[in-house]
DNA sequence: AAAAGTTTGTCAAGGATTTAACAATCAAGT
DNA sequence: ACTTGATTGTTAAATCCTTGACAAACTTTT
């Protein structure tokens, strides 16, 4: 049985993962904890301690390889694999993101965009036409979809999650200003760009005094 | 001297801050922080200790006044002013941000939307022109500008963001995939994407198992 | 007006996370 | 091969955050 591993260490591995693919593009072989925690301005205790919550990934007396770390790290977020997504609300938001290229880089590929307004039905948006939500069933069927990022107002969002879960689709990566919570089964990932932009409002105002 | 309140709380803010709304839309007029905390699948100690943080906004025996407390924590948020965010880079996501209505709302208003590339001048965007990057100095001068969100390549953004605050705007909503730490004199607030994603896949392989 | 019931603000305990410290281990130089 | 220096993995201390508990203060009922 694994031990469960602190939501806190998982937000920051993604940042590890950027700064050692930065890195190896750089061509650096070898880093200890130390020269990276200067690079990211966290402690090298930090660093030491969350990667040994996965494993003995370096080696005393000479650091950690950087190849090894940084795939090492890509197996334990999964981003190795690809993952299909489907994205359910065509309109600027979820335009931006299912042409947002970089995230197939990171084993992530959009295949399908749906939404509600006929209007937009076959709009061409990068590869992709814009398929109308009652196409969804049918489509799921026929595709290994992982992940639903939801871009939709937020009236319908409870009602989509809960058709989706049950559709067979088990994460949703959810821009809507609601709470998903209390739906059984599912994995939610929230980014909630309105509460992002209060944090920061908040910390211009600290910020003044 | 006003004590440090932590990033743990701030975080939460905002989400009180939309449970009281709707409660407010609701016709809702007093809570206790008990029934809030069945809703908000919080506890309700922990509400109470946040709220206190800032001052003592509810009353024994009777909870807290739902309008009184959204404003207070609009006020603590600083969501009850008016703030000027212009939007460096016109792509998708940065055309999705200035035309994401939902900010005016709470208090956030786009009034500049700016890129580099020439094919993209005067274009609109809900009522918004593209302009040019070098119009920049200028339209700061002459518009009360607090916030630029930046919606650019990662190559760009360190110097964008050091031209930004160098011309006097002090926040920075923070879309790049890139760290601006170490810029003295302005707040940064990072929205990364393909962090969250990362996130949520992980959290998928966990709940595999 | 008193009694019963509710709910806050706050203190203290408990739990989680972060940092510091250092023995154990390996690499590199002699 | 031995010595010196570097750096990890890990333990323990320190700090930070969350929860439980309850007196004090208010509301409502009788």
């Amino acid at each position: 049985m694994d031990k469960q591993i602190s939501q806190a260490v998982i937000r920051r591995l993604p940042r590890y993962y950027r700064y050692l693919g930065e890195l190896l593009d750089d061509g650096v072989e070898r880093i200890s904890s130390n020269d990276l925690s200067k690079r990211m301005h966290v402690t090298a205790s930090q660093i030491r301690q969350d990667l040994n919550n996965f494993g003995g990934f370096g080696q005393q007396g000479y650091g950690y390889n950087v190849a090894y770390l940084h795939d090492e790290i890509g197996k334990i977020l999964g981003v190795n694999d690809t993952h299909n997504v489907i994205v359910i609300g065509a309109g600027n938001l979820g335009q931006a993101i299912a042409g947002y290229v970089k995230f197939e880089r990171v084993g992530f590929k959009i295949i399908g965009l749906f939404d509600v307004n006929p209007e937009l039905k076959g709009k061409m948006v990068r590869d992709l036409p814009v398929k109308m939500l009652d196409e969804l069933p049918d489509f799921i069927k026929n595709n290994d979809v992982e992940i639903a990022a939801l871009t939709l107002p937020k009236s319908n969002a409870k009602a989509t999650a809960l058709k989706l879960v049950s559709l067979g689709v088990h994460a949703i990566w959810n821009f809507a200003h609601v709470d998903l919570d209390d739906i059984p089964d599912v994995v939610i990932e929230n980014v909630h760009l309105s509460d992002s932009l209060m944090q920061l409002s908040y910390n211009i105002t600290q910020h003044k005094k």
